[in-house]
DNA sequence: TTAAACTAATACTAAAATGGTGTCAGAATG
DNA sequence: CATTCTGACACCATTTTAGTATTAGTTTAA
């Protein structure tokens, strides 16, 4: 069981290297060979990173990417969010048919307790904090 | 992203039957019929549980299973374990190798911060709550 | 003005995890 | 001895995750 995939590991390690370059664009290649990711892989990730809006990219020669925003604004639970899809937990909040006792299922309420904790704690967490 | 897969929702569900029914043994297709449950998945999830030494089994007719614990210590972190593996967060943790910078990997810090919560909250939670 | 170094967009494949079924054997019971 | 169970697996379908490749178009610099 993993909470973080590869794709939100990546893109967090990339938006990393990227908030100590500062203006400049980076060619995705060079944070691929740097951070040690599938460089087409990343190529994929950046785009969603892109069209969220969380960095700018500019084509041609000496193109590349740089952050779009201030890192102390992006939050864990967002790149989660943006390559894992929403925290469901279990079926039995999301298809409610499934569940027979669902009014009173109390594994229902724990487990919303819980994730509600998760957000707290990875969700809301910066990606300033992590660089 | 799911923190609670079928098979652990399911065995949850089938031990909060067995924990309403005493000291008899009931089949495992009457708790499937009972709970909505595919007869022959909830067999193999039980087959899980009994090795696990959390119900007991007994073959031939009017055999079945029942619980072969005390419902309050049966914690919800040792089902998750035993259908969905150790929870671990993300792969920098498991394979030192990958990420490059691992020492000071703040994600890494954070990340088990959550961990420890994520254990509290519904690992550390008994099945004898959830019912 | 063209080659090189980039991004855009997307199709494709491989591998793993998850959900679910089926079968054959053997044990208990009536 | 037929029926009703578990034991032990092998098998399959679907979904998710990881990773590759390809074709097109943009920018720059020689």
């Amino acid at each position: 069981m993993k909470l973080i995939t590869k794709q939100t590991d990546y893109a967090v390690r990339a938006l990393g290297y990227l908030s100590g370059r500062g203006d400049t664009f980076i060619s995705s290649g060079e944070i691929a060979r740097a951070e040690n990711i599938p460089a087409s892989f990343l190529r994929r990730i950046m785009q969603v990173l892109i069209k969220a809006g969380i960095v700018a990219a500019r084509e041609g020669k000496n193109g590349g990417v740089r952050l779009a925003v201030n890192p102390a604004t992006v939050r864990m639970i967002q790149l989660i969010e943006l390559f894992q899809g929403k925290i469901e937990l279990s079926d039995c909040m999301v298809r409610k048919d499934i569940c027979p006792n669902r009014r009173t299922c109390a594994l229902r309420t724990k487990i919303q307790q819980a994730e509600r904790r998760l957000f707290q704690d990875i969700g809301k967490t910066r990606l300033s904090e992590l660089i």
